[in-house]
DNA sequence: TACTGCATATATCGGTTTGATATAAGATGG
DNA sequence: CCATCTTATATCAAACCGATATATGCAGTA
């Protein structure tokens, strides 16, 4: 979802200033699967703003920078509204993390069971802060969705946990002996091997 | 993991095309976790073989377009492996299903459970798939990363299907209450609830 | 037969996003 | 007292994304 959309939604239920929508951005359960940074989205305010979707005013502030403060227009909710009616586009994921482990042949075995030790004990401490912050979630669509997130976390936890013992094992055959192998597949176009 | 590395990676094993590097990145397990389009990769293979990472050279085909096949050099091999030895960034996934989930309180009902019905038969046709190529996956990394990305899919399919009631039900409370509630919060700092 | 659409193949272009940086001042903490 | 964090807005270069242009062969179909 392009990131004007993402204003709109984070302005439906309060006003907010840029600095707050992105604040709230970065918090769960929105961090978990939609992130922007201050590049995107004052910009978009910008955009929004010139083109009637969003009202806003300079809010004067004793010791601090001023404010400005946004607010939805009644064209600005049906805009969103449109927008969440349209079929939603492909999900995409981009994860360093998998891409090294799939490309794991070429590492030391050490570093690679360190690497996945750190991502078992970063989702388990994403795990922890979401049930610290589990009994806020109250409204039944944030709920939902927040509970989906949890079991994919959940889930990849439990699945490093019960194969890491896999990457333990000692490497398998020589990579010379793999490499032709492959190369053989190629030229003879028998098997589609990935990657 | 920025498109050079990504292209440094499918040179590994075999040379190709830029055509050909798109065309493997598109198909499992690779687009489970990694994408890109002509407009990333072909500028990025022109700088990569400016940099003496890659080489190639042009070969002329037979009632087809010209095919500029590259290969890795010892340097781009050196620095595919510098690259992947760095601590990797965070994922970043976006989801446009999961927003319009989150935000399923302004949209009718049928409509959201329409939006589940075909996400559940979207995940169900990427597990078959995955399935009927499970045993062409034979290398231990790839494997292991292609165990972990069906533990994904399916999980997600499970929960959607075990959850699916949640959001047959009638609407919560009315939507003015709701919001009179959290205005309230907003004001009285108490609770940080979420969007 | 002609038409339609798909696969092969490379490339560019505009708009968007990302990540770093600039600016400025109060609050916090060692 | 100094470093660092938080509040607050903003810009910029580099990278990325999606659509489109160009050209040809091949398969299916009306």
């Amino acid at each position: 979802m392009d990131t004007r959309t993402l204003c709109l939604a984070a302005l439906l239920r309060r006003e907010s200033s840029g600095y707050e929508i992105k604040k709230r951005l970065d918090e769960p359960p929105f961090c978990h699967f939609q992130d922007t940074g201050f590049g995107s989205i004052y910009p978009a305010l910008t955009r929004l703003a010139n083109e009637g979707l969003i009202e806003g005013e300079a809010h004067q502030q004793e010791k601090r920078p001023d404010k400005k403060v946004f607010n939805l227009t009644e064209a600005g909710r049906t805009h969103l509204i449109d927008a969440l009616m349209q079929p939603p586009g492909p999900d995409r994921f981009r994860s360093d993390f998998l891409f090294c482990l799939f490309m794991s042949d070429l590492l030391p075995r050490q570093h690679v069971l360190r690497l996945v030790d750190q991502r078992i004990a970063s989702l388990e401490q994403v795990i922890r802060e979401m049930e610290e912050c589990a009994d806020k979630v109250t409204r039944r669509a944030g709920r939902f969705v927040f509970d989906l997130g949890y079991s994919f976390y959940a889930n990849e936890r439990a699945f490093l946990i019960n194969n890491r013992h896999r990457l333990e094992e000692e490497t398998e055959e020589p990579r010379t002996e793999a490499e032709e192998a492959e190369r053989h597949d190629y030229h003879s176009h028998t098997a589609g091997s990935p990657l």
